[in-house]
DNA sequence: AATGAATGAGCGTTCATTCAT
DNA sequence: CATGAATGAACGCTCATTCAT
């Protein structure tokens, strides 16, 4: 009647499988990467993986929304100590500055970039991919925008809605040529050139 | 032994087949279309497919160059009767910002993306595309950028080669969240505010 | 050491278990049906399940038994008040047409035909199998054929084995066909037919 | 242009996939006869078969349509030169008689009641089945039937859409309890009985 | 040059059964 | 006796590429 394994024990199955799975995904990328990949890299079977996800799709979902849910979290906790919208989003640049040069996050770019592709052609993810960008990615920017608004530290004339798409729609173009082309790509000046374009934008002039 | 078919029957079969690769990709993207598909589209053999091209990926890259060539082609054209560097950066944005709207482009888009990141993972294809990024895209911007400084229209205190790479960075991620998220993605506002911004940092101030 | 829980406890877990299981084959057939079908169903364990059953094969040949007791015992309950082999006949028929009309027989009919077909090249459960068919089936039938004959109701011309064997002949050949074929079989007019014809071979004519 | 290979060789090829599948269903069914299984006996590559067949249900369905045609091309072949319903009717029922005794008929009515079965399960497969079955053979016997009515061979008080279907369900029975039970089965004398049975609905009496 | 049949490694996924706890 | 995580062989099917004709 207990369970047979601690819910600890399956935890860290599970998560040792999308360890492995990341990995795999990262060198090989989603499409290419097998179940057999993953298998190898966990050292468990291929029946034990099906246990715990429910296709290799799953297995990507669930891997994004753990590292969304940690990324938040790490930037809701940080923003506890954080009390002006600029320093805010000055933190969130800084961040995904300084990660996106780890090779790991490159690897993980790429993994997310294939994902993001693929959404608009497989309809049964796509609702779940959009759904995030729009109700994370997009509302969290958005709001230490409208934060920076009541505050007084930023402009009224600009749209939140638009300057939060704005915003993640350069990281995801830095990141991804960046990620693909390498050092040969002038990451330290694009970053700063963006963030400085970005404030310009919002900021009130002195 | 004279060739027994003309060397523009070659080209006519060739050109066919890209046409129909260039439908298949964009239906279906790279991976997911078959050689079979494209077979189908172009009503030609398998056999004769592989007579023109080595691989798959080759008919990409093919594609892909033909597409450069007609692109650049169409704007050193245009450019002939424009005169000042600002306008041709203008005209080159707004080329973009129209044909983005095109479902045609937005399928493209997914397929260029698609292989552009798996450029990454793949050696041997790395260097070509990396070599058309840098001695194409790259060099083309770079080029007005320079003239506009020489002209006196640019400022003098940036690099004009950081800016071109910005200049595409945003535009590979404008088109690409575009391509992916649809009609809710605020395209205008965001493609005015970056064609803003990007004259913000290289025009003279009055 | 005494068994630690109690012999009504191990059939009742049976009783549960062969419900959940025909519930199951009946809506997915055999094959299909999974083990965690009837897991889900029965809200038992794999392990547990396997406890009681050694294979999910069993599982069937002992829900068949089950069945087949309480049919048989169905009709012998039935049979008690019945004195003529003619009425006795009449009443195995008329059972047969009524409940074949049920949904829930169809689906038992399929699972029934899926098993008896794969026991032909299954070595294991063939002689199980077979041996219910001739000393249950075709022995109850023909016993009521010998107590006609003695009685004086029947002919005395006719093989009660065979017509034994033909009565469940027809019997599957009807109940297989309409339970494949649904409501365009004409059912009640092969029914009624059949039986005519059954009894027009035993009765002795006026 | 021409064809690479003659019309005739690809129909061997596709001969030769019927027969060694006919072979490996007969053997293990269909369900549990593989395609590696088609392949090893045929001495093809899975590949080769995928070019001919679409699924692993696409031979068989071919399969069942090569069956067919055979059959009642051999049939009104034979009654070319018979000129009496009756006779037809003797006829079809000898073919059945004699034929299903040989252990190849009896492999084949396995294999044909496994999916008979099946059918009521697969709504893709379904009406391919029930087409063939109302379209071919009820019709068949039916036009047979209509055909000694007007001929004055048949009584004219009975259903011939019934008797057609009744035809059926008894061979089926017969077929299927033969091919499962084997030699204790008594089947000639249920053949024989069956179409005493069967002629008695029809025939006038003299 | 053109054809298209042949290839076969490889894929994601399933599921009856086992067995350590 | 109960549990349910682990197993792993097996399956149908795909598709870029080859090559005999």
């Amino acid at each position: 009647m207990p369970p047979i394994v601690s819910e600890e024990y399956k935890v860290n199955r599970k998560k040792l499988i999308l360890e492995s799975a990341l990995k795999c995904f990262a060198e090989k990328g989603f499409e290419l990467a097998t179940i057999d990949d993953i298998c190898a890299r966990s050292g468990m079977s291929k029946g034990s993986i099906y246990n715990y996800f429910k296709t290799k799709e799953d297995i990507y979902i669930q891997l994004m929304n753990e590292q969304t849910r940690e990324n938040f979290e790490y930037f809701k906790e940080a923003f506890l100590t954080i009390t002006t919208a600029t320093e805010k989003l000055q933190f969130l640049l800084k961040t995904y500055r300084e990660v996106s040069l780890t090779e790991a996050f490159k690897n993980l770019t790429l993994v997310h970039g294939e994902f993001w592709l693929s959404t608009s052609r497989k309809k049964e993810i796509r609702s779940i991919m959009l759904e995030r960008y729009q109700n994370v990615y997009i509302r969290f920017v958005k709001e230490i925008l409208d934060e920076g608004k009541a505050n007084g530290e930023f402009k009224h004339d600009f749209d939140s809605s638009v300057i939060a798409t704005l915003f993640w729609t350069y990281i995801d173009g830095i990141c991804l040529d960046y990620a693909v082309i390498g050092n040969e790509y002038p990451y330290c000046e694009i970053f700063r050139q963006t963030e400085a374009m970005i404030f310009s934008l919002i900021l009130k002039r002195d």
